[in-house]
DNA sequence: GCCAACGTTGGC
DNA sequence: GCCAACGTTGGC
């Protein structure tokens, strides 16, 4: 099956590219929307590829590329009780959120900020780029994956 | 900190 | 099943 490509919008006070540099993989928990879930356990595989984007932040834009690194899993925060995540009505047998690893690659030389994006003709059909969306991962196609990591590099 | 846009909840 | 109210996201 085609490598697919996707973005993945994480705020690097919690969680930034560094981070995963550090750690190498990480288990992407806390997601609580339907469609980013369903992307990730029904769409993404192991080696497709990723656009990290840091959101919420000074320098908002795409920081670095990663990889998908594991099969779909349950999340385990949402069985914790102390995490902000748990969900009460999730259980084992039926669990709601689904999760995948993610795994660094590498850091983008030059952040590559939303305000560059923008002025992309070639990327204006980017979900990210649409007004008012507010989705954590969305697909993009293998081209504007390729351009946004010559624009960073 | 503001606020527009969105997703979810819950009363009816 | 509708839709108002609410909470959250995220750029600025």
């Amino acid at each position: 099956m085609a490598k697919q490509y996707w973005l993945m919008k994480s705020e690097p006070e919690e969680f930034g590219i560094d981070d995963l540099e550090r750690v190498g993989t990480e288990a992407w928990s806390g997601v609580r929307n339907y469609q980013a879930r369903n992307f990730m356990r029904d769409e993404m595989k192991v080696g497709d590829e990723i656009l990290f984007y840091h959101s919420s932040t000074k320098n908002v834009g795409v920081a670095g590329v990663a990889t998908v690194a594991s099969a779909p899993y349950a999340d385990p925060t949402q069985f914790n009780k102390k995490s902000n995540y748990y969900d009460e009505k999730s259980t084992e047998e039926k669990p709601r959120w689904i999760l995948i690893d993610v795994k660094f690659k590498k850091k983008l030389k030059n952040l590559v900020p939303l305000s560059e994006l923008k002025k992309v003709d070639c990327l204006s059909e980017m979900r990210i780029l649409q007004k008012g969306n507010r989705l954590s991962i969305t697909p993009v196609t293998k081209e504007e994956f390729s351009y946004i990591v010559k624009m960073g590099s």
